[in-house]
DNA sequence: TAACTGTACTATATAAAGCAATACAGGTAA
DNA sequence: TTACCTGTATTGCTTTATATAGTACAGTTA
């Protein structure tokens, strides 16, 4: 399904979190669409179930996804797409964290429109 | 000079790191600039002399500023503008992982691009 | 019934962050 | 020279986050 980088410092929750969300944004998993249990998820990427079950609980919050209990877990049938504004402040927060070193370090702003639309691209 | 978020969870440490560059960058501090000892930026701000030699390290690891000792720390007269391809990519991921959240709750190409424009013209 | 779901809870280990206090080496200015 | 200022280094401590491990529970499915 997807791998971990456990060399990184990005927690582990937080990689199982964004590569979920990766495969919903690439039409990978569809709204409906199972995911591996807690267990399995775990046993497949070689950690805990603790921290799979931390991962999937955040994704549930944001609602991503939905479980039905002692069914599974499911890829959310009507994504809401509110625009949280607190979310988006953070977000812009930590982008402008990145800005910040980037123009420092001479970049331009056509630099940076440039690094995010191939970013944004790839995804 | 600045002033800290103490309730954020962005580490102290690289807060003061983030202000200096800001400051740096829009002019407010220019180039063999005294900034405040390790001990008066500690009383500043209400915290222990260890957290802004912690931030004043890294800075001087990134020659923004550098320091003389027993005379002062200073901003950098020959700013590095190494393109660093290490960091780069760190900044990357970082901003990906913003953008992946962006894209997600439906916000289009040039809705990102916007974003980052105004970020890059409030600096 | 057996096997599977998600959830909850306790406990432990490790690392990062921040604070506190002290000491040291070196330059400045009276 | 002396008093005071610099940055640096060290040690110890607390708190929090991360990750692990194990157990138990409630509910569904085959």
């Amino acid at each position: 399904m997807f791998e971990l980088d456990y060399r990184s410092k990005k927690p582990l929750y937080e990689q199982i979190i964004e590569q979920i969300k990766l495969l919903v944004i690439k039409g990978h998993l569809s709204p409906g669409d199972a995911i591996p249990s807690v267990r399995k998820m775990a046993q497949t990427l070689d950690i805990t179930p603790s921290t799979v079950a931390k991962a999937y609980q955040e994704l549930e919050r944001q609602k991503v996804i939905e479980t039905i209990r002692a069914k599974g877990t499911f890829i959310t049938t009507m994504p809401s797409v509110e625009p949280n504004v607190e979310e988006l402040e953070k977000i812009r927060k930590r982008i402008q964290s990145e800005i910040i070193e980037l123009k420092r370090t001479g970049h331009s702003e056509a630099d940076v429109v440039n690094l995010v639309k191939e970013i944004y691209s790839s995804i």
